[in-house]
DNA sequence: CAGTATCCGCGCGGATACTG
DNA sequence: CAGTATCCGCGCGGATACTG
């Protein structure tokens, strides 16, 4: 028996409202840097310094803007150790990982696709 | 038994190197207009029209230039039909609703989340 | 109806310098 | 080390008018 996708949308709710909640939330982790974060954070915690370094062309500013939106929305933990010099360890939370675990069959799925996708030129 | 997400990760293939074909693919799908146009689709065959008012806020530049990018990615048909007044309209190809089975789950969870994710204040 | 053409503002996001 | 502050360009994306 076949589900149709139209069966399965009908749950997702009103995603087509300005304004709604779920349109704000898909727009931060669905950004092109909410992803790329996520997705390093997906292996385990991670300093401030790796996450620069392993989400390869991002900014400070945008890395800082990121975790921050990330965290408000209680999706990355933030810890910092009272140390000299200072450390700052980013992890997912509990709801992250939740996230996570969806956002990752679409990832791979793209990861493998991806040269279907947009043609070799 | 549980897998980890990072088991789960490894096959995600190197997502966070520049200019790689997996980066501009999701940057198409994860942009806002581009997920809520191919969620628009995912119930079937839509006119441009429809589109138009389905997918609230959208302007018809941003409407032309997504479905033109989904288009070019492989994962949007175009159908036009030689009458008049004109009429085009637009379905998912396989390899789009290939793409929307593991986006659903997705964009359910974060409807079901939102409230969760983002206190209402 | 299904778009294109043109104009234009603003804010995303980069670069650089600086700090607790 | 882990950020913040400041400046600034450009292109995303909206608004409006027009067309086959």
């Amino acid at each position: 028996m076949v589900v149709s996708l139209a069966q399965i949308r009908q749950t997702a709710g009103e995603v087509f409202t300005e304004g709604c909640p779920t349109r704000v939330v898909l727009d931060h982790i669905m950004s092109k840097w909410g992803v790329l974060v996520l997705l390093a954070l997906t292996d385990g915690t991670h300093r401030w310094g790796e996450l620069r370094r392993e989400v390869e062309g991002i900014s400070e500013k945008m890395l800082a803007s990121t975790l921050r939106t990330l965290e408000a929305d209680g999706l990355v933990d933030r810890t910092s150790y009272p140390e000299v010099p200072p450390r700052v360890e980013y992890a997912l939370t509990d709801l992250g990982r939740e996230l996570m675990e969806r956002m990752l069959p679409l990832v791979q799925w793209v990861a493998a696709n991806a040269g279907r996708v947009i043609p070799v030129s």
